[in-house]
DNA sequence: CGTTGAGTTGACCATCGTCAACAGGAGTGG
DNA sequence: CCACTCCTGTTGACGATGGTCAACTCAACG
């Protein structure tokens, strides 16, 4: 399958909001239940393959996504190619916050995502009707930045290890608020994902959670980790 | 002057919104002139000494601020005392973003500073009434984490000597947008406040001056530098 | 089976951090 | 007016954390 390319099978009558899975865990849950039908007449549903871009830095800016299903990776380039991410986005998050003219930095997806797809312009004007989206959103936006500036305090402050603590405990929160609480966190992005959002190399992620798993820390499974020692894990992870 | 505690000649009667000088630059330029008078009354001025606390890290936030006139630094604590500064903040810029019950950084005056502070009970009720408003200050918010984003990138992704570069261009291009070109970037925060922005130490911000300055890429004078070589300047900071 | 790509591990090295000494200016008090 | 302290910033020597380079394993896939 081809980037950026796409949507098949999907739309099958079934895929309104108002059977949303994610409806309560977006910003679509400001809506009221008679706002569902209009708004969903904005929105297309979207699929992706894994590694697929939904958009990339520097191009116009034309649509805005809500994550339903997936797991997508946002990250900034530099000239010479170096890379950072800036954050794994999951099902309920919103993508194209800056409502610029171009995208500020690229998202694609990690494994097989869907999202519902809106226009900017036309969602821009709906959200001019609807103070209380725009609320919701501002809400959004500012947790967003809020983690941003925790990540700040991780790139600027921490040390590998700590790093490597933080992010797992982090992802494993996240994705229990999503699935339920389970013993073993999946690791749906590679090692180079995790090394390039931690500021880190390859090889010092592999080290790190070669030392932790001797350490009996995490156990390492086949795409992801077992928590072994939650108390250890926190303990790092809070330093 | 003790910290937090002050403002004794301000309020003369001509501090009022008409007359302000960064209305243009700030959230407030959402107002039309009619709102004024009536903003006027929830807000309230405050001036800072050099090194006082505007507010600190998981106080109650019970207010949000405008500034006005100076320099203020924000900040994250880890427990063990490691600082990881978030941003400098300049005339016309919003303090207090999150709307959270709890402040989610310390913010403390570099030299003195003059702010309106505004209740944030009252701040929200009156952003409930204005979508103009919120509008606005939502574009600021999506601003602000676009710029938490290009400091991601830096912190993790940039050497010492990139991340002085990418400091200094940044901080003499914002300075400029607020007083006009100069020759002279004046820097009132001190090393060890750029180190802990930039996630370095003291005497590496300090030895990277200094080979610039050796360079003659730039000259360093009290308390500020002077670019030399803009060209050389902006090559490191694109990087 | 051979190839490919992700991940792991080891050896070595560079950048930046640590520790320490020193310089210079501001403020204080004899 | 000078001696003294204090504080910030600079510089040097050394070391550690994490990066670089390379070899290797292993699973997936044709």
């Amino acid at each position: 399958m081809s980037p950026a390319q796409l949507n098949g099978s999907c739309r099958l009558g079934k895929e309104v909001c108002i059977d949303c899975k994610v409806r309560f865990m977006s910003i679509c849950s400001a809506l009221e239940a008679h706002e569902l039908p209009e708004f969903d007449v904005l929105i297309q549903r979207a699929n992706f393959a894994p590694r697929a871009a939904l958009f990339a830095q520097d191009q116009p800016a034309d649509a805005v996504y809500n994550l339903t299903e997936g797991v997508v990776r946002l990250y900034k380039l530099l000239p010479d190619g170096r890379r950072q991410i800036i954050g794994f986005a999951l099902p309920g998050d919103f993508l194209g916050l800056a409502m610029a003219e171009r995208y500020g930095f690229s998202a694609d997806a990690v494994d097989t995502v869907s999202a519902c797809r809106l226009a900017r312009e036309e969602f821009a004007h709906y959200l001019d009707a609807k103070p209380h989206l725009l609320r919701r959103l501002h809400e959004y936006t500012t947790h967003e930045l809020s983690l941003a500036q925790d990540q700040m305090v991780l790139l600027g402050r921490r040390n590998a290890e700590e790093k490597v603590a933080t992010f797992l405990v982090n992802w494993r929160d996240r994705w229990a608020r999503l699935t339920g609480k389970a013993v073993t966190v999946p690791l749906p992005m590679s090692r180079q994902d995790i090394a390039d959002f931690l500021g880190l190399t390859i090889e010092t992620v592999s080290r790190t959670f070669s030392r932790l798993g001797k350490d009996k820390t995490i156990l390492i499974v086949p795409d992801g980790i077992r928590v072994l020692d939650p108390q250890r894990m926190e303990r790092l992870a809070a330093a």
